[in-house]
Order: C-alpha cells, then sequence, then structure tokens
DNA sequence: CGCGCGCAGCATTTACATCA
DNA sequence: GTGATGTAAATGCTGCGCGC
C-alpha cells in the first residue's frame, strides 16, 4: 500500500468484527444463524466511513486486471492486493461486484441488439404485406381480365368445345396469401380469339 | 465412497457517498 | 434536506476440489 493510498479505506477486519452480531448464537443453535446487521453507530464509522472508497489508481488497476480476467484465483488475487494497496478481501468483493456490473451491462447490450432486429423485422413484415396487398390486386386485375376474354370469346363461338373456360371456381381458393399454388393454376397450351384456355386447376 | 472443510462465486441486501 | 443512483461490503447459499 503505497503512502498516497493508505489513507483511503479503512481497515475492514477491525470494521467488522464489531459490525454484526450473531442473532442466534447465544442459544448455541447447529441451524442457520441467522446474523442480524447492527445499525451502524455515526460515531463508529464516523469521518472514516468516507475512506471506504477506492481510489481512482486503485480503481484502474483492478479495472486492468478485470478486463484480462473476470476471475480470480487466490494467488492472483494477492498479488493483486499487494499491487494496489488493498486487502485479497477487498479485491474478491470489488470483482464479485464488477462481474455483477458486467452481466447488466451485457444483458443491457443484447436487449437493445434483439430490440433493433426487432424493429427491423417489423419493417420488413410491413413491406411484405403492402407487397401482397399489390400482388393480389394484380392477381384481381388478371382475373378480370380473363373473364372479360372468356366472355367475349363465348359470344364469337358459343358452340366451341375448346372455348369452354370454367370461372365457376373460387377466386380466393389460393390460400392465405391469394397467391399459393398459382402457378399450376392456368396452363396456355391452347388460345382463345387465337388462344385457347385450357383450365388445369381440376387436374391438380 | 462418504464426509467435513476451505474457498470461490452468486444473489440479495445493507450502508454509505454523491449528485441533482 | 431529500430521493435517486452508484458502489463497497456483508450474508447466506451452492458447488467444487481435496484430504481423511
Amino acid at each position: 500500500m503505497n503512502q498516497e493510498n493508505a489513507h483511503l479505506f479503512f481497515n475492514i477486519q477491525d470494521h467488522t468484527s464489531s459490525l454484526y452480531t450473531y442473532a442466534t448464537s447465544a442459544e448455541g443453535e447447529t441451524k442457520k444463524k441467522k446474523r442480524q446487521r447492527r445499525k451502524k453507530d455515526k460515531n463508529e464509522g464516523g469521518a472514516d466511513a468516507r475512506k471506504r472508497k477506492l481510489s481512482a489508481a486503485q480503481v484502474n488497476g483492478l479495472e486492468t486486471y478485470f478486463s484480462i480476467d473476470h476471475n480470480l484465483e487466490t494467488q492472483r488475487k494477492e498479488r493483486i492486493a499487494s499491487e494496489l494497496g488493498l486487502d485479497p478481501q477487498q479485491v474478491a468483493i470489488w470483482f464479485q461486484n464488477r462481474r455483477v456490473r458486467w452481466r447488466v451491462k451485457k444483458l443491457e447490450d443484447e436487449y437493445y441488439k434483439l430490440k433493433a432486429t426487432h424493429e427491423n423485422v417489423i419493417v420488413e413484415k410491413s413491406q411484405l404485406e403492402s407487397q401482397v396487398l399489390r400482388l393480389k390486386a394484380q392477381l384481381s386485375d388478371a382475373q378480370n381480365e380473363m373473364t372479360r376474354l372468356v366472355e367475349r370469346s363465348d359470344g364469337v363461338s358459343s358452340n366451341s368445345q375448346s372455348s369452354s373456360f370454367s370461372m365457376d371456381m373460387d377466386p380466393f381458393f389460393l390460400g392465405d396469401f391469394g397467391m399459393e399454388g398459382l402457378e399450376k393454376v392456368f396452363y396456355f397450351n391452347n388460345s382463345v380469339n387465337g388462344m385457347e384456355w385450357v383450365n388445369n386447376v381440376y387436374d391438380m
């Protein structure tokens, strides 16, 4: 412990030894002893309580070691403690608290990443829904156009067998998006008015 | 193999310091 | 002066390695 930092923290052993009492120890209980914290006497910690804060240099040192490895073995703890002028217990506690902060930060970062991803997916979903609407409209137009062409060809040759195009199919049979199986619905191999339509839908 | 012990880590809580 | 926030420390518990 260097001179500069020596005054910055109080002696943990001296302090904690008098800070707590055992609530049930008097009964000689072998079961779990629930320790009860004793309210700290203002005069006991008094003005020195302020000194418990670690110095910037000590924190920097601890941060450096933490960045190398988040865990402590006994030897490492002793080494860091003697180098930074801290009690090994303080080093252990600092690392413990630091790990908690690190995990919280990590969770926070993951949350914001997931949130951003989620927002992108929402945008993409909206775009896809718009596209589906456009395609449905196009499909409807195409069906109307086909109906019109069939009706016109019926007027020209009403007894032509090849032109007997069946339009009694459900226009909404194409599935949830109105497009499912679309590629199988109509098969162009003849011509009506120069091209004939073959309704291939019942062969599927 | 089972047991006790010591140690490290974790979750939770408490106490204190600092700042708005 | 007070509430919110950050941080050091305490506590109780679990899991693991080790010696007996």
